[in-house]
DNA sequence: TTACATGCAAAGCATTTGCAGATAA
DNA sequence: TTATCTGCAAATGCTTTGCATGTAA
C-alpha cells in the first residue's frame, strides 16, 4: 500500500521526507483504526509524536517541531489534531499549569512536574500505588486518577 | 482594636456592613500574620473566602460574590489578592481544567473533579493514601502531591 | 463528487501588567 | 510621609472559530 499522497507534487517534499522513514504504515494504520483520515498533516504530526518515546507537548511545541522538520502546518491544525488524537485515545490531555494544555503520548496518568522549569516527566504506573480510595459519589464513575508530584529545586525542603 | 478603615466615609458602607459581622478581628490577624496589609478589599475577600467552610473559587466567582455583597473590587485586584493569599499559604492554587485556575480554601490537595459539570470537591487527606512513591529526582524536593479523581456521570463504567 | 480537513486571520477568554491615584502604617 | 495597594484599561498568551480553499475517499 502506498502512502496516500501525491508523491510527484513538489509541495509534498517535506512530507515525503518525513513519511519515507519507516514506520509509516503503522502511522496510517494507527490513524485509520482511530477513525481518522490519514491526511499528510496528521501523519506527519503523528510521526513526530509517536516515533521517539514518550513526549509531553504543548501545541506550541509540536508546531515548532513540525516547522523544524519542514512541515507546514498551521497552529490551528495542530490544536485540532491534538484534540482529535486525544479524543481518539491516542494522547492524554493533562493539566498542570493554568493557561496551557499539555498532551502526553504516554497514557499513564502520573507525572512529575518541575515547578521551576515547567518540565513534565512520566511516572510509570508501577512506581506509584494508591492503597485507599474514597467512596465514589453516587451516580458517577471513576474515569481516571491523576497524580502529580510537584517538585522544586531542593533547598527549601517541604512536605 | 477598631477596623482600620475610615468608618465615616460613605464609600465604605459596604465594607462596614461586611466587616461588622464577626469574626473580623480574626481576618485582620490572619492577614497580618501572613504579612499582608489588612486593606478593606483584602478583608472583605478574606471574609467571603474563609467564613463559610471550604470553597473552590475561580477569580471570576469571587469577583461575582463580592459584587453580590456590594463590595467594589476590580477583577485585577481579585486576581492579585488570590495569588497573594496563595503564596502566603492561605489558599492553594489548583489546576484541573485547562484555561482556568481555581483556589481552594482547604489546603488539602486531593479532589474529586466532576468532568461533566466542572465541579470540584475536597477529599479529606485521611481518605486517600499513597503507599508507594517513586524516588524523587536529584536536586529537587517534593513540594506536594496532587491527586485528582476524575468522575463521569455513570453509565460508561471505565477504570 | 462530496464530505471532511486545512490555513489563515479574527475572535474569545482568562490572566497579567503599567501606571496614576488612593490608602495603611 | 512613604511604601504599598488598588483600579482601570490595555496588553498578553493560549486556544477556538468561521469560512474559503484544498484534499481523501
Amino acid at each position: 500500500m502506498n502512502p496516500p499522497f501525491n508523491g510527484s507534487n513538489l509541495k509534498n517534499e517535506a512530507y515525503i521526507e518525513v513519511i519515507n522513514k519507516r514506520p509509516f504504515t503503522q502511522v496510517i494504520e494507527l490513524l485509520q483504526s482511530a477513525g481518522l483520515r490519514p491526511t499528510r498533516q496528521r501523519m506527519a504530526l503523528a510521526r513526530i509524536l509517536f516515533n521517539e518515546g514518550n513526549r509531553h507537548v504543548a501545541a506550541e511545541d509540536l508546531h515548532r517541531d513540525a516547522k523544524k522538520a519542514n512541515i507546514r502546518v498551521s497552529l490551528a491544525t495542530v490544536y485540532n489534531t491534538l484534540h482529535q488524537f486525544a479524543s481518539a485515545g491516542l494522547l492524554r490531555e493533562m493539566v498542570v499549569e493554568p493557561g496551557r494544555a499539555y498532551f502526553d503520548t504516554n497514557l499513564s496518568s502520573h507525572h512529575f512536574f518541575f515547578e521551576d522549569t515547567g518540565n513534565i516527566e512520566d511516572i510509570p504506573d508501577n512506581l506509584i500505588s494508591i492503597s485507599h480510595l474514597p467512596k465514589i459519589p453516587k451516580g458517577t464513575a471513576l474515569n481516571r486518577v491523576d497524580v502529580v508530584l510537584r517538585l522544586r529545586t531542593s533547598e527549601q525542603v517541604k512536605i
